[in-house]
DNA sequence: AGCACGCCGACT
DNA sequence: GTCGGCGTGCTC
């Protein structure tokens, strides 16, 4: 008679432990079955859960054990380094792993009725493309990323807009194919996915090309992922949920604009897939190329000698790739002289008129939508705010109506003051709408396009606005950052910022670190091609270093700066830090759950982490709940890791509502 | 997280 | 008299 065996089980609940079942009668599982999914009994539930681990016992006495219903085979077993990254991301963000590994999985493969399976569909056989000319830069970081033959390497690529990065991840995936290597690349958004997937694919038409994003199907993402793990698809291009694909034969990853925020998921479990990406690369030993015109301070401290010892090499692409294609000249527009007229100065309304009259494209910046952030009574004071959130309701006058861009509510546009019933509001401040209506009203001649998230909420019309201004059927286009990404837009020779400063002088230190990145992206849209580019600033600052650096195209400078400035003040990558959140209907009792995680965190606080006070989040109520928040820091990054496995226990037995909620974010960006 | 059990308020 | 609120406790 053999021993018993115990299944040791993940399952997807905010519980910190597997779950042991027993092998059923007859059934005798090898260490070959670890990573198959099983479908167990729980509670009066069944459930899907990853096999992780085979055992002789269990600490439960037997007869409290349930038999595993069964192994479900018919996907190959999730690999061991696939194990070690979730498991990885588990620990680092304190995060239960049943739920990492299993919410990573598409939807189909955890749901306990098997979803329908439909043959991958192929799209019709891309011609394959040629490769162009390299330029001298290029072949020298490719030939200093060669160099380093095979192991870990991490490379950061700073790359001007349009210097040819993509082109670099290209020659780096042929590579890594050559090699009988599977190559993931991860991006920041879906909207700027299909043109790089068609660019990748139409470069490696038989390499299976698969993506994988959230706005892919359940089914399509559950066969996309499925070729991944099957190694039928050499190539994976996705977002962040993509770093957690199961690769069996990866060689290579790259993190294309990896200074975005959007790598960070913002909810559920709140992981960094760049950094992942990072730890990925280093556990599998194989080279991982983190691309940016403005790269993240955490990554350029480690590239640059002084801060980052060389964690990272640093690759440096200076020219633009298209021959004799310049940068766009920078230029502040000092609204302190040239006053704007409804938000545009004179200059930029001379620029504007300039380009109409050559038939090229104007690109008005403006990160705002709506017509105006508020509508206020001036007879007595009433403003726009939401009922359920600490802010107000943003005026839309094209669908008229004001709505919360936090929560969602939405209202009808009141004809009166609510309060006084004066019939004279006012809307305050200015956002796309209102900028696209002054636009038109200047130049009558001109068509011009609003391009924000109101304008293009789904993916069609996205596709749609873009091919428009590709057809070159608009003059002047009035968007927010939705426009500043990757487009290229031929016919644009004019970039304007509408009104930029506020972010110079923002609570939030990491402003100045996002608006440079953001300037710098939106000024690379003008004159890609053989016209020369202009980029207008309008600002009461124009002496600002930012600006000045910006003049110059001079990122190392302003990274530079902000590095040093960030030192001083004992910021991170200079520190580390945690961030505990709750929220509940009162702020007294979100406030009152951190500090008593403060207090039961000073017995095990060891010296080095650092506790500040529990305070309101910025947006103090959203949704009808209040919200708090406790920031921890420590100059160690291991010492604060080693509080954070001791304190969330600690947590997890504070007694509080259960209207209350909290999570713990680790490296937030945001305060 | 689900899903049970369990003990107090306004309704067919 | 019961339907149902959510507080508490458990799931291998």
């Amino acid at each position: 008679m053999s021993p018993p065996q115990i299944a040791r089980v993940a399952l997807d609940l905010p519980l910190r432990r597997l779950f042991d079942y027993r092998v059923p009668d007859g059934e005798r599982l090898s260490a070959s079955d670890i990573g198959y999914r099983v479908l167990v009994p729980f509670g009066r539930q069944r459930k899907v859960g990853l096999l992780v681990e085979l055992s002789s016992g269990s600490d439960l006495p037997p007869e409290q054990l349930k038999a595993l219903d069964s192994v479900l085979r018919e996907l190959p077993p999730l690999p061991a380094d696939w194990f070690r990254l979730t498991e990885f991301c588990a620990d680092y963000y304190h995060a239960p792993l049943g739920q990492v590994m299993l919410s990573t999985l598409p939807a189909g493969l955890r749901a306990v009725a098997p979803v329908k399976r439909r043959p991958p569909r192929r799209g019709p056989p891309a011609a394959a493309q040629r490769s162009p000319e390299l330029t001298a830069e290029q072949q020298a970081s490719l030939a200093a990323i060669g160099a380093a033959g095979a192991g870990f390497h991490a490379y950061l690529l700073h790359g001007i807009t349009g210097s040819g990065k993509t082109e670099i991840y290209l020659r780096l995936i042929e590579r890594a194919l050559a090699g009988g290597q599977q190559a993931l690349l991860l991006v920041p958004e879906i909207n700027l996915t299909p043109q790089l997937e068609a660019r990748v694919a139409a470069r490696f038409p038989d390499a299976g090309l698969v993506s994988l994003h959230s706005e892919l199907g359940d089914a399509a993402r559950s066969r996309n992922w499925r070729a991944a793990l099957t190694g039928e698809a050499r190539i994976v291009l996705g977002t962040r949920l993509a770093i957690f694909t199961p690769l069996p034969d990866l060689g290579l990853i790259i993190v294309d604009e990896e200074h975005d925020v959007s790598f960070k998921q913002q909810d559920g479990i709140r992981y960094s897939a760049r950094d992942l990406a990072v730890f990925r690369a280093r556990q599998r030993a194989i080279p991982i190329v983190l691309g940016s015109a403005t790269p993240s301070l955490e990554s350029w401290a480690n590239a640059t000698a002084t801060a980052g010892r060389g964690r990272y090499q640093l690759l440096s692409l200076r020219e633009r790739a298209v021959r004799g294609a310049r940068l766009p000249t920078v230029q502040c527009i000092d609204t302190r002289l040239d006053k704007p007229q409804d938000g545009l100065s004179s200059a930029l309304l001379r620029a504007i008129d300039e380009r109409l009259a050559r038939a090229e494209q104007s690109l008005l910046f403006l990160n705002r939508r709506g017509y105006a952030p508020v509508l206020a009574c001036a007879a007595c004071g009433w403003t726009s705010h939401c009922h359920r959130c600490a802010a107000n309701l943003v005026l839309h006058l094209a669908d008229r109506c004001l709505r919360c861009h936090h929560c969602g509510f939405e209202a009808r546009v009141p004809r009166a003051c609510p309060t006084c019933g004066n019939q004279d509001l006012s809307a305050f401040g200015r956002g796309t709408q209102r900028l696209e209506a002054v636009i038109a009203g200047h130049f009558p001649q001109a068509r011009v396009l609003r391009v924000d998230r109101d304008a293009a909420s789904s993916r069609k019309q996205w596709e749609a606005l873009v091919a428009r201004i590709h057809s070159g059927d608009a003059d002047i286009l009035v968007g927010t950052q939705m426009l500043a990404k990757g487009h290229d837009f031929p016919k644009l020779t004019l970039v304007g910022a509408i009104a930029p400063d506020a972010a110079l002088f923002a609570a939030d230190w990491r402003a100045p670190e996002r608006l440079f990145a953001q300037l710098m992206q939106v000024a690379g849209r003008a004159g890609r091609a053989e016209r020369p580019g202009e980029f207008l600033i309008q600002t009461q600052f124009p002496e600002h270093p930012l600006y000045a650096a910006l003049v110059r195209h001079d990122f190392p400078s302003f990274a530079a700066t902000q590095l040093e400035e960030r030192q001083q003040a004992g910021f991170p990558p200079y520190a580390h830090q945690a961030m505990l959140r709750a929220e509940a209907p009162q702020m007294a009792t979100a406030l009152g759950f951190l500090r008593s995680a403060r207090a039961c965190a000073s017995v095990a606080a060891a010296n080095s982490v650092v506790f500040y006070d529990p305070v309101p989040m910025r947006l103090a109520r959203r949704a009808s709940l209040e919200r708090g928040q406790l920031l921890v820091e420590s100059p160690s990054r291991r010492a604060l890791q080693r509080f954070l496995a001791a304190w969330m226990p600690e947590l997890e037995t504070i007694k509080s509502p259960s209207r209350l909620r909290w999570h713990l974010e680790v490296d937030p960006l945001e305060f």
